[in-house]
DNA sequence: TTATAAATGTAGCAATAGCTACAAGTTGAT
DNA sequence: ATCAACTTGTAGCTATTGCTACATTTATAA
């Protein structure tokens, strides 16, 4: 086999090209996710909290509240607690919905909640829609037995 | 419920502490499994053939070819084709069967075979031995069957 | 009220990963 | 041997995401 380039790892080429804006989506998404349990379970969002969280400092924080209230999920201001926009409420929710099935998928097939906690973390930003909606049926047929 | 911060989304910590690190650590294992699969298939590696694949410029793959030497992963020299060093090749190879592993148990949920390669792309980094072992174990208990 | 602690902001550095534009080397055809 | 096409390298820009160090604001306690 002779192997023409263009038979070589097609599929991914889209995946990589996109990375740099996907990796700011993902980013996007776990802040959000982040400040809306922040908010629904403590009451606001502050940045020092996320940071501790979020395992950086509040400066790289900061600078990414920022961007986010650029883009329109969050508003902001200075020395205030951080809240979503609509839009931002949205994601949030989006977000969470898809990391609970991925998370509830995993613990379907045995992993431990802690790991597949952690897991679903890295995993469910590169679920497509079609392997989701694998992933529900698949929960769905096993709550069935 | 007054929800103590350190409550809230333990789990993610690590996980995104890491972010950097991970990144790079996926490019690599990106590009020394393609540079594999080009050494295989058509017997040596190119930069360009590199960059049309992953679908970015000569430049970013010159770069990230560079930190790979650095790192240890591939050997280059100026205007001639790309080398994986033993660690590299050891890289690949991992890399190569979590990957198909990955690729397996999606088809096993009935994705899409572009599906599956386009999901698993992104997936495969993000899945612990843990997981991947429960992959293994529901991909041997469909075949069984 | 005032001093101190905690939180947030700002300045400026590094590394990674993109890009364009241009320079230089390699290869193949005539 | 030379010219053209292709490939690779270099310079220099942007953006994101880390960091430390230091300044400022807010909140709390004495």
């Amino acid at each position: 086999m002779p192997a023409k380039a263009s038979t070589i790892g097609a599929a991914r080429t889209a995946a990589v090209r996109r990375t740099r804006d996907e990796h700011a989506q993902e980013t996007a998404q776990d802040y959000v996710e982040l400040i809306a349990e922040f908010i629904a379970e403590a009451g606001e969002a502050r940045a020092t909290d996320l940071a501790r969280r979020l395992g950086v400092t509040h400066v790289t924080v900061g600078r990414t509240i920022q961007r986010l209230q650029r883009e329109g999920f969050v508003t902001a201001q200075p020395y205030r607690s951080i809240f979503l926009t609509a839009a931002g409420r949205r994601l949030a929710q989006e977000s969470r919905r898809r990391h609970e099935i991925v998370v509830a998928f995993l613990r379907s097939l045995g992993i431990s909640e802690a790991m597949a906690q952690s897991d679903a973390e890295g995993i469910e930003h590169h679920v497509s829609r079609e392997t989701l909606q694998a992933f529900v049926k698949h929960l769905r047929k096993k709550t069935r037995n």
